[in-house]
DNA sequence: TTGAAAGCGCTAACAT
DNA sequence: ATGTTAGCGCTTTCAA
């Protein structure tokens, strides 16, 4: 089954149906419909493999997505689900690539021209793939954001703006002494950009309202470890905000243990409340938003010149039962 | 670049080149090592859609993707990982598919020649993609078992063993009232396989050995109650055995708050055991080795007639420190 | 508004 | 052991 088998049904030529399929000039009406049925009439696909040696363009786009211990899986698959549903409503596809194949897998789809461009998750502040992009000349698009963005775009909630958000949303209900419970060490240690964001927005803005602000990198299983430590060395903590999904319940029922619950220790959550726990204020983060927004400037820059630069998304705080002006 | 530019830089012919890569003839060992110098001097990378047009092999596979809230994620994630890995070393890439695209993706990927085969994870017992793949001849692989496997290739963990296994377990330490904590009732309501073959591997042997046994589905925001329910009702209950990884914590935590801590209750867990949480006794999901398998069978149903039938993983129970022969 | 035909870059059958 | 060459099925230029 191929295009000449749909252009003899239909009566036309080749081109003809395959500028029916393309809209790249403009076809009658009656023609047009006639090849479409024709199409339907015979169930016929156009085969991937020639269009893309013919066109040059694969109608693939990769996707990065992590794969360390330390990063969040529910939230990266967020993201992957949403990058793929949006390529799809552009007509692509999306092959997978792990962070295992570092920059050469980069290399081996690109220059195999598999796909258009590629979306990019989890991008460290010094990341190694960046400069790999920058030679390779294919269409990319970044979740995150490294330290030099020259000549990359990138797409990412704006992190400092949502750790600034929470200092002002507990600032503002009369909240003094805050701790930030954060990603795992590594994180940092890697320099992950939305990680260092966050914490200097919260720093910044502290520091702007003038109230007693500490940082705690935390993974799961140092949880009730923090939650011991605060309880003891800072009695006077009444604002707590969480930027370590998997750590809230944990650290809440801690807490919990000593007679601090919610709203008298208030807490805001950065990122996705797990469900079943309590309403917790939060800001969310907007996976399926960055996704959509990413592969929408991939897409510009495939067809065209694109927008470099970077796209920060505003948080927004989602006032819940688990924060209250301070007693 | 292409191939013609290659064999002009060796001094051969362009199937020559096309040959040393492909491997499909035997060459003489100088003209090789020429031709690879040529290849790395070069830096030369075959076009994959002139490739995939010539050889009507795309080398690349398809995996669908379970995007359910009630399907644990990091456990489907791995199981992506571990296809992507497989994939990668039998010289394969991965199209990530959405469960959403349904049956429609499978077919047109299949009717494009995108894809060489597919692996479909998260099978349903009636699954609507199967009668799909049936019709397709495109080399498939399924990740969970159907009710009607008539001509297919699947491969799972034996979850009737594990059930059965846990049911063992505990009865050999001489416990004889069990409950058995399951996905939520939504898994068993669409029939998904392996939660099915789970619970029915956990009744026989049950019946087998003369225990008393119990069902009962659960989420994660259920759990806190139906701890509550257990330790009303069932004041003999010694053992439980817990095959819903994101409820371990809420229901261990409901029981000690009444006093009933592992090993004096009990406590297995199918699947894998959070970081953090202790040390249970637990028959883990080699999600690894189920996606190695599944590529693996693939590449045999790609490249010939394959081995279609049900590949059930022996499960493995790790004894550790939640369980203990009964007071 | 449509058709004819020249490639796109590779593989594999055929030839030597 | 290697070379020649005819496609693979599509897109797009050129022509009408």
């Amino acid at each position: 089954m191929r295009i000449s088998d749909v252009a003899r049904h239909a009566g036309v030529s080749p081109s003809t149906v395959s500028y029916v399929l393309s809209g790249k000039r403009s076809i009658s009406e009656t023609t047009r419909r006639r090849v479409k049925e024709s199409i339907d009439a015979l169930g016929y696909q156009p085969h991937a493999g020639a269009r893309s040696l013919a066109s040059r363009r694969s109608n693939v786009i990769a996707l990065v997505i992590p794969l360390r211990g330390d990063v969040h899986v529910p939230v990266a698959m967020r993201f992957a689900v949403s990058v793929v549903t949006a390529a799809r409503a552009h007509d692509h596809d999306v092959l997978l690539l792990t962070q295992g194949e570092g920059p050469d897998g980069l290399r081996r789809v690109s220059g195999s021209a598999m796909v258009d461009g590629v979306i990019v998750m989890d991008v460290e502040a010094d990341d190694a793939r960046v400069p790999v992009l920058r030679e390779l000349d294919l269409p990319s698009v970044l979740i995150g954001v490294p330290e030099d963005t020259e000549g990359l775009t990138c797409v990412d909630l704006d992190f400092a703006a949502a750790g600034a958000a929470c200092v002002h949303h507990l600032a503002d209900l009369g909240h003094t002494d805050l701790a930030f419970v954060g990603q795992p060490p590594s994180v940092y240690e890697r320099r992950t950009g939305f990680a260092e964001r966050t914490t200097t927005g919260f720093e910044r803005a502290a520091a702007e309202r003038g109230v007693r602000a500490t940082l705690h990198p935390c993974s799961p299983d140092t949880a009730h470890g923090l939650a011991e430590d605060l309880l003891r060395e800072r009695p006077g903590l009444t604002g707590l905000i969480v930027h370590n999904e998997p750590s809230v319940g944990p650290l809440l029922e801690s807490f919990a243990e000593h007679g601090r619950t919610p709203p008298e220790l208030s807490v805001v959550a950065i990122g996705p409340v797990p469900p079943g726990a309590p309403p917790l204020t939060s800001v969310d983060l907007p996976a399926e938003e960055v996704g959509a927004r990413a592969v929408g400037l991939l897409m510009d820059k495939i067809d065209g010149p694109g927008n470099p630069g970077v796209t920060l998304l505003e948080p927004r705080l989602t006032s819940r039962e688990s924060t209250a002006p301070r007693a």
